[in-house]
RNA sequence: GGAGAGGUGGCCGAGUGGUUGAAGGCGCUCCCCUGCUAAGGGAGUAUGGGCAGAAACCCAUCGAGGGUUCGAAUCCCUCCCUCUCCGCCA
């Protein structure tokens, strides 16, 4: 959510900042709002502090023993006229609430102009594309039957995957890898979170309202979801918390599944692994004091780097332009995988700042010293990496023409041989 | 699933209808005292909002939401959560 005093101050240069990602800001609905509940919380507080006074009153007098009734019928129709207000003024709040929770995070100032992933920018290339004396295959072709859709499609339906034998074993490998890594050389403390959460941990990352058709949705008594990302559980660990300064930075990494509906991608990325509804990520999160976002932004992005390195996978590093940046982020880098298979670069880890944004939701704040007000955190997180895809990268890059593929050494302790066959 | 007990500030904890945003303690901050250490004295110390900030003033908040009342931390209802015992279970 948005600053509402920033907000209040100039909503006209909001709504300009907020151009850059495509996101028309509609400015009079904000006034008619804004004009209505300023004047009803001014009337409404001005009844109440009537309604505290004249109670009072009746408090001393009933205990001096005397006549309390003239005061009483003083009061008159009071509460009815405040009931009456104060209902107006909660709705008018709620839905000015609700609004500001509609609108997307503002650009930083050195977020790219742009409508789509086209006019993303690239930041750096690393790694040589791998050359073959052969066709190259797609993941789908190289893992063959240990790669079951026939079972998957049976089990739950389209997009959904069930991985067998040395596939499933390099697929448990890889976050293993990388959870070492993150764990041991970037100073990240391991967790272990829910995977179904609650309508506030979700509004608090900003996954809810606005999105809550691309959520699988758990039904019982209270409502709840199915975690699109382990961002959601981990960034919420901090929700409703006063930190103490010298707690931060506070850096997190969990391992977990993820599930989306991909509602609005029918027909897209059908094939393999790219896109399912269930798939596992370890993800990075960092809880910072407001100076030290940026700098962390850049660090996290590096220890996502670090592990396509330590893979050898060929990859690129882009900033999101305005138009591709996600609800809650300030800015974001993308890391992209190169997959011979399809013959171009894929979303791997997404890694973004999203400042104060879902800190204010989440009401995550800390205190600069022990005298100062509350400040709110910011927030950072990404794929460190994406499992899935990571995988069908290894399978691609590192496939020979005999079918087999050849691990990178980083994975060979930890699979226990340098070549697989399926 | 059954029975019971609870949910109050950073923490512990008092408070069953009236100047209670909340006693007391711990912790923390500042000051004083003390030749180190230990200890002592004083003052301060919730969050958000009205309102960019400061002061003053005002409003809201005692798990959440409703209700009763002139007035609710306190009484009533619903929900959520925690703990104890029993049952069940990996």
């Amino acid at each position: 959510m948005l600053d509402p005093r920033r907000f209040r101050q100039d909503p006209e240069a909001i709504a300009e900042a907020l151009k850059l990602r495509g996101f028309e800001l509609d400015l009079a609905t904000y006034h008619d709002l804004e004009d209505a509940r300023h004047k009803l919380q001014t009337d409404v507080e001005t009844l109440q502090h009537e309604r505290n006074v004249k109670s009072k009153h009746i408090g001393v007098a009933k205990q001096r023993g005397e006549d309390i009734e003239p005061l009483v019928a003083e009061v008159g129709d009071l509460g009815a006229r405040l009931d009456e207000l104060s209902g107006e003024f909660h709705r008018v709040q709620e839905e000015l609430h609700d609004f500001l929770l509609h609108i997307p995070n503002l650009p930083d100032a050195s977020v790219p102009p742009g409508e789509s992933e086209e006019e993303n920018e690239e930041l750096r290339v690393w790694g040589d594309r791998p050359v073959f004396d052969f066709e190259p295959r797609d993941h789908v072709e190289i893992a063959g039957t240990s790669l079951d859709f026939e079972a998957s499609v049976r089990i739950s339906g389209s997009r959904f995957s069930v991985l067998k034998g040395e596939l499933a074993k390099l697929h448990r490998c890889l976050i293993q890898f990388m959870l070492d890594v993150h764990i041991a050389e970037h100073g990240y403390e391991e967790l272990y979170v829910p995977f179904i959460v609650n309508r506030e941990t979700m509004t608090a990352t900003g996954q809810l309202p606005k999105f809550e058709d691309d959520m699988f949705f758990v039904r019982g008594e209270i409502d709840r979801f199915l975690i699109p990302t382990a961002e959601v559980p981990i960034t919420n660990m901090v929700r409703d918390q006063i930190l103490d300064a010298s707690e931060l930075p506070i850096r997190y990494v969990s391992h977990t599944p993820c599930f989306r509906r991909e509602s609005g991608s029918h027909g897209k990325d059908t094939r393999g692994l790219i896109r399912v509804h269930q798939f596992e990520k370890v993800e990075l999160v960092q809880i910072t004091h407001p100076d030290a976002s940026w700098e962390a932004l850049e660090a996290l992005t590096n220890h996502a780097e670090t592990i396509l390195r330590r893979l050898d996978l060929p990859y690129r590093a882009v900033v999101l332009c305005g138009g591709d940046l996600g609800f809650a982020a300030a800015k974001t880098i993308d890391l992209e995988v190169w997959l011979p298979g399809f013959n171009r670069y894929r979303e791997v880890s997404s890694c973004s700042n999203f400042v104060d944004f879902q800190a204010r939701r989440a009401q995550a704040r800390f205190r600069p010293n022990p005298t100062a007000r509350t400040e709110f955190v910011h927030t950072l997180n990404g794929s460190g990496l994406a499992i899935g895809r990571t995988l069908l990268a290894i399978l691609e890059n590192n496939q020979q023409e005999d079918g087999t593929v050849r691990l990178p050494e980083a994975l060979v302790p930890y699979m226990g041989v340098e070549v697989l066959r399926f």
